[in-house]
DNA sequence: CCGTTTTCTTGAACCTGTCAAGAAAACACT
DNA sequence: AGTGTTTTCTTGACAGGTTCAAGAAAACGG
């Protein structure tokens, strides 16, 4: 769990300017690992009551160039965030509540980094997304998505 | 590539009505792969000139749910099509244009299907996407995005 | 402390995608 | 073919998340 001063000190080394959204954010990212936008909005304005959406949206954008946060968005879901970055972790969707977990990575490194063919590309970064279902939601599967 | 009367079997065999806007769809999923929904909209309306942007819409759903077409929506993406189906492989995006690749599976037939810890989750299906430039892109940058 | 640069506020707009009601078309059956 | 039922298409409005733009405010360097 990071502090303010760390917080602090992550943005200088990031060469971005320190304010209060933007400390604001980092810290509810840090908290609530996979939170959306809104979320995010709702929990800086616990402690910063009037900060602008627009604020957030700045201060996500900044942080994720940064590489302070990672900007996670799977199919059919809006934007969410999240603190881990640089661990090469993959996630776990759930079909029916949207709901989001990490999994390490099995192979190591950079497993699936090496594609078959590139296709000419130049690849920086393999994304690994698994799909099913949650414990809750195949406990107990809603009635709806017939 | 498939001619009407194959779409027109497609559509049966999955239970389908045969409909015009869904046969001009069909095609255009398969005539343009990883197209986004306006782009399939306009070529329809080459075949179809009078057809609802609703119609192109319900008629992708649709496919859909019968697995004629998949649906995929790289972050930061709308969403698109493609025709190929089952062949379980992979995209690589590129981070500036936008553009999608198809990469064939490196490992075989489900391959990263087998996450280290599925944290409770049933997982059905992973996705792999690599992330990096286009030959077009790396070759010649553009200045924005900076 | 001051000036410059960056960031935040305010407010509106945009775009993809959805919802809803009625008209039209496709299929099954005779 | 003709008819009736069901599904699909048209039309039009709407919604949510995100972005754009202009000016005010705050942060940083000297």
């Amino acid at each position: 769990m990071a502090a303010a001063l760390d917080f602090q000190q992550m943005l200088r080394g990031a060469g971005l300017r320190v304010t209060r959204p933007r400390m604001a954010v980092l810290g509810a990212v840090f908290a609530h690992a996979h939170a959306d936008t809104d979320s995010i909005i709702g929990v800086v304005r616990r402690e910063l009551p009037e900060v602008s959406h627009q604020a957030v949206y700045d201060s996500l954008h900044a942080l994720t160039a940064a590489r302070l946060v990672r900007r996670i968005q799977p199919a059919g879901s809006v934007a969410r965030y999240e603190s881990r970055v640089g661990d090469n972790h993959h996630h776990v969707v759930c079909r029916s509540c949207g709901d989001i977990a990490d999994v390490d990575c099995a192979v190591g490194e950079a497993p699936c980094l090496t594609a078959s063919d590139d296709r000419g590309y130049s690849i920086d970064e393999a994304e690994v997304n698994y799909w099913g279902l949650c414990p809750a939601c195949s406990a107990g599967p809603v009635p709806d998505r017939a």
